[in-house]
DNA sequence: TTGCGTTATGCTGACTCCTGCATATCGGGA
DNA sequence: TCCCGATATGCAGGAGTCAGCATAACGCAA
């Protein structure tokens, strides 16, 4: 079948977001949280984190307070002063969540990757 | 395994989105435009529609226009005055592009929640 | 005890998206 | 010919989000 949507197709891509809401749909935790708190865990350091994904500072420390406040238990053991200036780490339960987000996440990656070729296909050329 | 997310276990549920979207970002289909269309199709006006969904005229009229400045062509014949005022169908394209996103979400939802569960219970006690 | 680098937190202005309002256009039916 | 209801489109005001700035607290090391 030849339809009229072939020109387009090199110049559309497929995205997408999943997250954890509470019971009136405000976000908790998603793809940009998760990222920050995997990397925040390998530098050890927030600061750090938001240097290397270039998000502010502010921004990301509000965003995590949020995470901690809906739980109701901190996911990152916090130190502050010293030599280094400071530092952050994921507790037990951080490690966990953040263990648990990436097994979901990565198999929801591969299925809807998949689905968006399926997708393509159905609106090209036969 | 004991865990101290059980409290909130029952407080969480799952939210996603996928969209197309071209080179830059920019949105084009998504969840919310794929449901205005297939309703928009059965009632076959626009007004009609956005007062079921509760969205408004204006904006959504504007999104419609979105996706086909993207494409390059209607999605939609509209038709103005007459009887009844007006009303639009879907175009034969229009047609293809849901049935395919329809195809495409489902697959992807029944993939996610499963993925979901599994995932709450890899929070959960053992 | 002073300095340094990081965590912790408030505030304000920019930016974006949406709502709501206003108005023009169209064509069948009374 | 005039009315009605839906499509078509501009514009101003509001709500939420984010960037960027400012500042305080903290604890090791020199």
């Amino acid at each position: 079948m030849e339809t009229k949507f072939k020109p387009k197709l090199d110049h559309i891509k497929l995205d997408y977001k999943i997250w954890l809401a509470d019971i009136n749909g405000n976000g908790i935790l998603g793809d940009g949280k998760w990222r920050m708190l995997k990397l925040i865990a390998e530098k050890g350091s927030l600061k750090a984190a938001c240097d290397e994904l270039g998000y502010t500072y502010r921004r990301t420390w509000g965003n995590i307070k949020k995470i901690e406040d809906f739980f109701g238990f901190p996911l990152l053991e916090k130190h502050r002063g010293g030599a280094e200036g400071g530092s952050m780490i994921l507790t037990e339960e951080g490690r966990l969540l953040v263990k648990a987000f990436n097994k979901f996440h990565s198999n929801a990656d591969a299925m809807i990757q998949k689905g968006f070729r399926d997708f393509i296909n159905d609106i090209s050329d036969k």
